[in-house]
DNA sequence: GAGTGTGGTTAACGCCCATTAACCCGGCCA
DNA sequence: TGGCCGGGTTAATGGGCGTTAACCACACTC
């Protein structure tokens, strides 16, 4: 029941870069060695060569899948389309919660060690990073015609930096349960967005 | 005209800390190496050591700095008390977004590498970063008693993520005028509070 | 005008760490 | 049975980098 005869439902392969991203997420991408990343899988050192060019290598592996998978999850949620552009919104929104509280250490890496990549993968990511922030700018302003593009822009890379806060939570005491916390999450970005289509509503400071 | 007979307006000291915060912020602190810092203020490698007992030192005085900086507006502006608490809880945001804003590098620094410093330093900025985030539970519980304190803290490290997420709009084309910048993050994290109080206004998915 | 301290310099040391070399062993195919 | 090969091992190599040593020069005091 446990192992039936499936191939490989985890590669040595995918259990590395699960562990690296870990490590990486947690100390930094320099603040890591590979006899570490070796060890956290069980095996020793330069045995990771087996299994990837370098280094280097197995970043750019985790940010190029996050990057695919963060873009191709929001283009099926707009593909199937909801009842309004609300309801596609709303699923965004969702979509990118489970995304943040599943692999909160990608999302982490996300943002912080883009800069560790060749020119080639850093640019590969940064397009596909920025086709998603594309796709929800559309379906922002579909939901807010008001809404003048930079400031829809600004806002989606806002609520990114919300949705993406969770792992600060995680270090905390007292957290909330899962369930609680995707849907204070929703609220607090739909409220946000929300906000940010009305005009003027403090005029003064 | 340029120089009068201000003695140090603006010391080695503080200049070597600003360009270390820059660097640290773009490339990270293992990405950075002396003879960088040294070379952004003009003078080469190890002629820091006549400021810093070594890179960890800057690194800390930076974090030790923010986080103080932080604290200590975020209690005058509760201590200066507004009409109401919502008059507060608008100061405070207001006063961190100019920090977001006028020191970029710091913040990011402030939840990147905190974990490259020695214990004791790193035990205090975390002590700092929690009476900032109490400072402004309390404020939001004020505004909105009907809130959990679990849920106002982690409303209110959302709200971080999103006040703090300036720094990834400055690399990209299309921003924003500064006034409008403010306004708009002033919107958007008082929108996300609002919403955050409101209970149950999605009930179904 | 000698003496001292502050803020530099360049050269050298030593460690850490990614990567490579050389070797090894247990399955699998013929 | 014999050889290939995937996936390991440990040892060696080499570069980068933080830090220290040794030395220097100006400014300012006595």
């Amino acid at each position: 029941m446990s192992n039936a005869q499936a191939p490989a439902p985890i590669s040595r392969r995918e259990q590395i870069l699960r562990e690296a991203a870990r490590l990486f997420a947690e100390r930094g991408f320099h603040g890591v060695g590979v006899d570490e990343i070796g060890a956290a899988v069980g095996i020793s050192g330069p045995g990771l060569y087996r299994h990837f060019a370098g280094k280097d290598a197995m970043l750019a592996e985790l940010l190029v899948g996050i990057s695919e998978r963060l873009l191709d999850g929001g283009r099926m949620r707009v593909a199937e389309g909801g009842e309004s552009p609300e309801a596609v919104l709303r699923a965004l929104i969702d979509g990118h919660i489970d995304f943040a509280l599943d692999d909160r250490p990608l999302i982490t890496l996300h943002d912080r060690e883009l800069d560790r990549l060749r020119e080639a993968d850093r640019k590969r990511v940064r397009q596909l990073q920025r086709q998603y922030v594309e796709l929800w700018v559309e379906v922002v302003r579909e939901v807010y015609p008001v809404c003048a593009e930079v400031e829809a822009r600004s806002a989606v890379h806002a609520v990114f930096g919300l949705l993406n806060s969770t792992p600060h939570l995680s270090a905390r005491a007292g957290l909330l349960p899962r369930a609680a916390t995707e849907s204070l999450l929703k609220r607090l970005a739909l409220g946000a967005f929300a906000a940010a289509a009305d005009r003027d509503p403090l005029p003064a400071k």
